[in-house]
Parts: structure tokens; C-alpha cells; sequence
DNA sequence: CATGAATTAGGACAATTGACCTACGAGAGT
DNA sequence: ACTCTCGTAGGTCAATTGTCCTAATTCATG
């Protein structure tokens, strides 16, 4: 197998490890042993455990951007763009109910080690932020597009959270039902503003 | 010194240092140091580590329920207690957009750690949520007020998130005032429903 | 087959972790 | 003055951490 091949498996094994277990909480040794490497080896891909860090963050850059280009694809509309957003948390709601929003996590987790990496892993925020932004200007909300999509970005980080401490799946439906039809109602006030 | 007075203090500063650090990043040794005690000694009083975190859930959960009945004391309405309750956003921001909430970041790190005392954390938010509910019934909502309840933590959750992420000051300001606004609307269809 | 670069294995390293033990000292009550 | 309890200090313990080194193995190319 090539370094390539090696590398990616670890950057996508320490993805899903850093995501269930946490950053501080994973070790050379887990990352190690999930993807069958001996310690030593391990350190011929990397030499640092904030290396896997930033590699895994641009990992999760790439993968977000084509998740967001997909979306734009699939749906024509704007509308039905953000509403593919809202509905990640029920696409994800078994592993977010176990482990959070991936980002969010990860930003509280860095912002409290206050990591070197902490504003990269908002980045991953900025990108879902942007792209939010982009799609209500495109209602016709260029004035406080901005604004909407962090109200989105806002709400989705909320559910997650309480998501995760309940463990409720009728609490995360019943917000995105209204988030939804928060959604509707500034489509409507497209022209009034 | 007493010993009760020692262990008080133990759990102030555990209390600080795991809001700050996080849980698992806040060493014995840590731990210590915060009191000016060697480690031998902060064995006298606290044999583990999880003793401690309990201890700490434990005065979180007393120093709420002070809190919460502060503020109804403060606020005959309830609609006043509600909005006291968002505007600890506010008055908390600075150490939100440095730490994120200390409620959600706790839950969130337990329920990665897959730790015992994670549903004694989520207790704590519990507390706002029957709190939260108990003042829309008040308010003549009591049909819906734990999903209300619900509705209120979440956008709190969401923007402790948010705001640790991006550091916003202004974002804050403008979601307490969206969340006032969303109150005083419920208020206004509290015989309508 | 031979060479050499790429990849792997298996340790070693000091430092730190949570946990534990024993000995010392201060001070109240007799 | 004596004891006895409470609180403290310092050190030990095995285990684990991130980091690093070196020797072996693979494998394509000459």
C-alpha cells in the first residue's frame, strides 16, 4: 500500500475517532491500533499529534466544501438548499445524539485547550456560514444574509447540543419542523425587506 | 483551616478549572496547585478524580437552583424571569466566546468520554428546562411550555456555541434581542392557543 | 540477482497521569 | 505533659502519554 493510501486511512480514521472520542482524548496509540500500525510506523506518516490534527481539519474542509457543492447541485432553489442543511440533524441524528456536531465539538473542544489549531477548526464554521449567507442573498436577503445564516448555523448548533444531553429524537424533528417554517417565512418577506 | 473549608475550595477551583480547561485536560497536580495543596494532601480529600466531578455537578446543581430562585424573586413576571434567563448570554459573554457554556461544553465532553456522571450533567440543564417551563405555564402556555422550554435552551446552547467560535460580540447582542423579540410574541398568543 | 529507496516493526525515551501509602506536625482535650 | 485525631507533606507505584530512533523488511528498477 502507498504512503498515500496509509495517510488517508489515518487522517479518516482520526477523523471518526476525534469526532466520537475527542481530540485530548484520543491517543497515538488508538490512532495506531485503528488503523493496524505499529506505534513506529505511525510516526513514519506523522510526527506530531497536532500534524493529524490539521490534517484531519483539511480533511473535513474538503469533504464539507463537496458536501455544500452537492447540495447546490441536487436543489435548484435556494430554499431547498438550506433546507437540506437544517436536515443533516435528522440525516445524523444517531451519531449526533451520541457525539454532537462534529465542528462544534471540536471548536469547544480546541477553544478550551486554546489550540494553535482552534481558528482553523471555525473555519469549518465560516464554510457552512458562507455558503448560508450565499443561498439567502440568493432569496433575496443580500441585506442580512449574513446574519440569517448565522441564525441557522445558531439554531443547528443549539439542537445539536440538547440533542446530545436528551438523547430526544421528537425534540430534534419537532425543531426542525420549526426551522422550516422559520425558513418560509422569510422566503415570503423576500421583497418586504 | 477546616477540612470542609478545603474541600469548598477544592471544588471552586475544580469548578473554574474544568469550565476553562475542560474535564479530562485539568490534572490532580492541576488541581492541587489551584489550592496551594500537594498532592498528597488533595488525596486526603478527594480519593478520585471522579469524586471530584461529582462534587462539582453536585455544587453546580445548588448554586442553579439559587440562581433560578434569585431570579424569580427579582422578576414577579414571568415573562422577566425568562428574560433574565437569556440575558445571562450577555452578562456571561465574555466567558462564553473564551469557554462556551459551561453546561453544554460539560455534557458534550461526559457524553464523548462516555463517561458515568454524564446524565448527572444533563441534570443540570434539566434544572433550566423545568424552570423554563414552569414560567411559560405561567405565562398561560402550559400546553407546550416544556417544548417552549426546550426552544429557549436550544438558542442559548446555539449561541454559546457560535459565539466561542467566532468570538461576536455584536452576533450575541443581536440574537438576546431576536430571543426578546420571539418572547414578547409568545406572550402576545398566550389566550390564543 | 543486486541495489537502494520506501515502508514497517519494535522498541526506548522522559514526562505525566491517577492513585496510593506512610510519616510528620499542629493543636485540642485530658 | 500526654495522647489522639485531623490535616498535611512528600514520595512511590504502574500505566500511559507523545515523541523519537534504529533495524528489519518490502519492492521496483537497473
Amino acid at each position: 500500500m502507498s504512503a498515500e493510501d496509509t495517510r488517508r486511512q489515518i487522517v479518516e480514521a482520526a477523523d471518526r475517532l476525534f469526532y466520537e472520542r475527542g481530540f485530548e482524548a484520543t491517543s497515538f496509540a488508538d490512532l495506531a491500533a485503528a488503523v493496524h500500525l505499529s506505534r513506529g510506523n505511525f510516526y513514519y506518516h506523522f510526527k506530531t499529534k497536532d500534524d493529524v490534527l490539521r490534517a484531519v481539519i483539511t480533511h473535513r474542509m474538503i469533504t464539507t466544501r463537496q458536501m455544500l457543492d452537492d447540495w447546490e447541485v441536487r436543489n435548484s432553489q435556494p430554499a431547498s438548499r438550506i433546507i437540506a442543511f437544517i436536515e443533516i440533524l435528522i440525516a445524523n441524528q444517531a451519531k449526533i445524539m451520541a457525539h454532537g456536531c462534529p465542528v462544534g465539538t471540536l471548536c469547544n473542544e480546541l477553544a478550551k485547550l486554546q489550540h494553535a489549531a482552534k481558528d482553523d477548526a471555525a473555519q469549518l464554521f465560516a464554510l457552512f456560514r458562507d455558503w448560508l449567507a450565499r443561498q439567502f442573498a440568493a432569496l433575496g436577503r443580500a441585506a442580512d444574509a449574513d446574519q440569517l445564516a448565522m441564525h441557522v448555523l445558531m439554531r443547528s448548533q443549539g439542537v445539536a447540543t440538547l440533542a446530545t444531553a436528551f438523547a430526544d429524537s421528537a425534540f430534534i424533528h419537532r425543531e426542525v419542523q420549526s426551522m422550516r417554517d422559520w425558513l418560509e417565512m422569510q422566503c415570503a418577506r423576500k421583497d418586504a425587506v
